[in-house]
DNA sequence: GACTGTTGCGAAAACGTTTTCGTGTTAAAA
DNA sequence: TTTTAACACGAAAACGTTTTCGCAACAGTC
C-alpha cells in the first residue's frame, strides 16, 4: 500500500527543492527544460496528483458546493441534484449533499457542518419545519460570513439571496384553466396548508383560474391538508380525506392536486367510487415525478423542470463564486423563474 | 460581510499566542482559568468554528465519504444515499456525491477528482459501461493508494473489497417459486443480458425455481434485453419487445421481471392484450421503487431494502476508516448479503 | 576588469489548525 | 538562600500546496 506521493517526496528523490518541483510541474519558465523533464517524468511515473485539501486551504476555495434538501428519495429533488451535479462537474466543482429530512435542527446542523470551510456556497430548499417555525437565522448568519446561498423551489421572500423558483401561481392557473376549458364546472383542489408557500401560490392560481372562467370558488371544494403528515407511509389516511371530499361533493368533475401523491390518490379514490377518468372526472397533478407517467391512466401534470432548476441554481451560485469581487458595486440578487409546462396525458380529455 | 474568524485573529485581539487560544478552546489544563474564560467568551461572541479544511490537512482525514452511483434519479439509488447519509451523519461524516451516469469515463474522472485528498473512502455501484468493458484499473489504483472502497449492488467478484449485495439469486428464486405455487405453468422472465451481474443471477434464480417446481424452462419465455438502451425515454421500444413475447407465447400465465420498469410495462402490455391481472397473468417485479406501490394493480415485488444497503455500506466503510491500523493482521474484506423480501400486493393471487 | 542581465534554483511565507517542547515566573521545599 | 516543582504560556513544526523574492552562477557588454 503506497501512500499518495507528495511534492516533498519527489523533491527528496530528485534532490531538488519543493519549489522547483512545483514549478516544474506547472511548466514554469523559471525551470530549465532538463529539470522539467526529469520532474515531470518522475511525477507521471508515480502518478502524482496535487492534494485537494492543501489546495483548498491555500486558495481558501474548496471548489465544492453544498446542497441541502429536505429529502432525497423524491423525484423532484433527485432531479434537481442531477442538474446541480451536471453543471457543477462541468465547471470543476464537487457536490456535497446534506439531508434535512424536513427537520429544522438537522438543517441547521448540516449547514453548520459544511459552512466551516468545507464548501464555497450553498444550494438549498427549505425544510417544512423551518418554514413553519419561520426561524431563518442560520441562512442569514451563513450569508453574513460571506458564503453565498441559492435557494430553490421553497424560498422565502424576506431573505436576500439568489433564488430559482417555478411560477407556481401561473402553473396552477394554467392547469385549472385547462380543466375549465374542458367544461369542468365543479373543480376541486387538493392542496396543503398555506404555510407551504408553493401550496399557497398554487391555491391562488386555482382561484384565479376559476374566477376568470366565471366560476365561483366554493370552500367545500378546497381540501387543505397538513403537509407535515407523512402520507406516503399512511396512504389510508390520505384516501379517507379525499374520499370524504368526493362524497360530500358528488358533482365534482375536475380535480387539481398540488402534488403527485395527492393526484394519484384522487384518481384511485375516484375509481373506487365508480367514476371514470377522464370521462367523469379529469385530474391534473403538479410535479416532476415518475408516478404520473406510469399511472393508469397516465396523469396529466404541470412539469416543474426540476433538472433545469438544479442547473440554473448551480450556474447562479458558481457565477457568484467566480465573480470578481473588485467590483464592489452593491451585491445584486436574482430570482430566476422557471416556466412550468403542462404535460397532457390520459387523465384529461 | 465579516470573514470567518480564525485562531490567529483571536490571538491578536487578546494579545496571546495562537497556541494559547487553541488550547484554551479545547480546555487544556495548561491554560489558566482566567485566560480560558477570556478566550472562550471571545470565541463565542465571534462564533468561532475551527476550519474544517485546515483540520483535514492536519489530520490527513477529511471525515467525508464519497459515493459514486450511476444515476441519482432512481429510487433504488436515492434510497441507498439516504441510508449512507443517515449513518455517515450520525458518525460525524459528510457525503459527497458523484454521478457516473452509467459511463466509464465519468466514473473514472469522478473518482480521480475525489481521490486526491477530498475524501477518506468510497462507496460505489459500478456503471454499466464499466461492467461491459471490464476495465477495473481505477478501483485497484484507488485501493492501492490506501483508500478503501465499499461496493454495493453491482459488484465484481474479482475485486478485493468490502461489498454489500442483495441475494439476487435467492430473491428471484423465491419470487418465481411464488408464481409456481400459484399454479402458473408458463412463467416468462424479462431480464437483462448477462453482463449485468444482477440480471444474470436473477435469471439463474428463475431457472432454479422452475426446475424445483418441475417445470422445464423454455428459451422462448426468456426475454433478455439490452440494458444499455434507455427504455425510460423510449418506452414504445420496450413495449414492442414485450408485446412480441406475449404474442408468440399465448399461454403465459406468470411474469417475473428483473426491474420495476419491465414489470410495469409487462402489466401494461398484458392489459392491452386483454389479459386480466392477476386472474390471467400474475406479475412480480424486482426493485425498491415507488412505482410498484402506486401501480394499478399494485405490483408484487422483491424488495431490496436499499436504505439498509446504504446504511450497511456506510458502517462498513467507516469501521474500516476508524480501525486501528496497528493491528497489521492481513486486511480482511467482508461481503454482507442483505436478505430480500417479497412484498405481496395485487399483481399476484 | 567592472557592470549588467539572464538563467535556474531555493528559502520562506502563507493558508488554519494541533501538539510537542522549551522557558520564564512564581511558590514551595530544603 | 538555593533548589525544585508547578504553572502558564509561546515558539515552532507539521499537514501539502503555490508564489514571491532573493541569490548564486554565468554570459555578455563596455
Amino acid at each position: 500500500m503506497k501512500r499518495k506521493v507528495t511534492l516533498k517526496q519527489i523533491a527528496r528523490e530528485l534532490d531538488v527543492s519543493i519549489s522547483t518541483v512545483s514549478k516544474a510541474l506547472r511548466n514554469s519558465a523559471e525551470i530549465s527544460d532538463d529539470t522539467k523533464q526529469k520532474v515531470q517524468a518522475f511525477a507521471k511515473l508515480y502518478n502524482y496528483r496535487p492534494n485537494n485539501i492543501a489546495l483548498s486551504l491555500k486558495n481558501r476555495k474548496t471548489n465544492t458546493i453544498g446542497i441541502i434538501i429536505p429529502e432525497i428519495v423524491h423525484h423532484f429533488f433527485s432531479k434537481v441534484i442531477r442538474g446541480v451535479e451536471l453543471v457543477a462537474n462541468k465547471r470543476g466543482y464537487n457536490v456535497i449533499v446534506g439531508l434535512s429530512n424536513e427537520s429544522f435542527s438537522k438543517e441547521v446542523i448540516n449547514m453548520e457542518m459544511l459552512a466551516n470551510g468545507s464548501i464555497d456556497g450553498f444550494i438549498l430548499s427549505i425544510s417544512k419545519e423551518t418554514l413553519q417555525q419561520q426561524d431563518y437565522h442560520h441562512f442569514n448568519e451563513t450569508m453574513s460570513q460571506g458564503m453565498p446561498i441559492v435557494m430553490f423551489d421553497r424560498v422565502i421572500p424576506e431573505i436576500n439571496c439568489d433564488k430559482v423558483i417555478v411560477d407556481d401561481f401561473k402553473g396552477a392557473k394554467n392547469a385549472v384553466k385547462k380543466l375549465v376549458d374542458q367544461q369542468c364546472k365543479n373543480i376541486a383542489i387538493i392542496t396543503t396548508k398555506d404555510y407551504v408557500s408553493v401550496g399557497k401560490l398554487r391555491t391562488q392560481g386555482y382561484l384565479e383560474a376559476l374566477e376568470e372562467g366565471g366560476i365561483t370558488p366554493k370552500a367545500k371544494l378546497i381540501l387543505k391538508l397538513e403537509d407535515t403528515f407523512n402520507f406516503e407511509e399512511h396512504l389510508d389516511v390520505l384516501e379517507k380525506e379525499i374520499e370524504q371530499l368526493f362524497k360530500s361533493n358528488k358533482k365534482i368533475d375536475g380535480v387539481f392536486a398540488v402534488n403527485e401523491l395527492y393526484a394519484l390518490t384522487a384518481m384511485k379514490v375516484a375509481r373506487k367510487l365508480g367514476f371514470k377518468i377522464p370521462e367523469d372526472i379529469q385530474v391534473i397533478g403538479f410535479t416532476d415525478g415518475v408516478l404520473s407517467k406510469h399511472a393508469t391512466p397516465a396523469l396529466t401534470t404541470v412539469s416543474q423542470h426540476a433538472q433545469q432548476m438544479g442547473e440554473t441554481a448551480a450556474n447562479l451560485l458558481i457565477d457568484k463564486l467566480e465573480k470578481d469581487f473588485n467590483e464592489e458595486e452593491e451585491e445584486q440578487f436574482q430570482t430566476v423563474v422557471i416556466e412550468t409546462s403542462l404535460v397532457e396525458r390520459e387523465s384529461t380529455k
